[in-house]
DNA sequence: CCATTGTTTGCATAATTTGCCAAGGATGCC
DNA sequence: GGCATCCTTGGCAAATTATGCAAACAATGG
């Protein structure tokens, strides 16, 4: 990375990478994505995992800027910040199914080779 | 992620998540995005950092299946397996900028109350 | 044989990540 | 006030990851 405008650029984009690179939090976003905001004690329960993780995994959602959060008493409701999310997650699957194609092919080359 | 099915489904998004969330990695995928396949040894000139690290780097992205290389005597050229990864970094572009479009709206909020 | 280009391994160090427990708010109810 | 609920945070230990360096190894081409 010579120049120090691309090392800015690559790590920004890394940040938010990172801030997903997680089953839990690949999870909670899919969760979000398809059936709207989710409060925490919910998420817990479908994710299985303790309070204070979730809340955690929430949290650098937040800070990375994919979600937001509403409070209504005492629950804590979370959402997207942006639909461009969900597509972006769309984008993801099409790499999956690429992919998934791609080591098809290369098995039945293995399988059907002489 | 009561459902064991969720879980296997999270786990393979994330891998793909992780194998680019490192700002040296991003570079790479958008280098080759933009200006096609580059060899081993042009891209450690233009990343700055030891051979192996490269290579490593390099061989992750191909474990998680978003680069293939190609032999041309003693030189490797890796390129992307899929325009669908192009695709996928552009999405990542958008939500950078509904991130900073939403960064900018809370700033001038708080300067702008009384 | 020798140079070039990459890969891989081993190792040491540093940094990051993850998850649970326990403690600490905040809110609402009685 | 007393108490339960919902969530966040600090502390801490374990596991993973990143990096450079050095060295060995492989393949290719003069």
């Amino acid at each position: 990375m010579v120049d120090e405008q691309d090392k800015l650029r690559a790590t920004a984009r890394a940040e938010v990478l990172k801030a997903l690179a997680h089953p839990t939090r690949v999870y909670i976003v899919d969760l979000i994505s398809r059936e709207g905001p989710h409060c925490v004690c919910e998420l817990t329960d479908r994710i299985g995992a303790d309070t204070s993780t979730v809340s955690r995994h929430l949290s650098l959602l937040k800070s990375a800027g994919l979600l937001f959060d509403r409070k209504e008493g005492t629950t804590v409701y979370y959402d997207l910040t942006c639909d461009c999310i969900a597509d972006f997650m769309s984008g993801l699957e099409s790499v999956l199914r690429a992919r998934h194609k791609r080591a098809q092919a290369a098995f039945s080359a293995a399988v059907g080779k002489d």
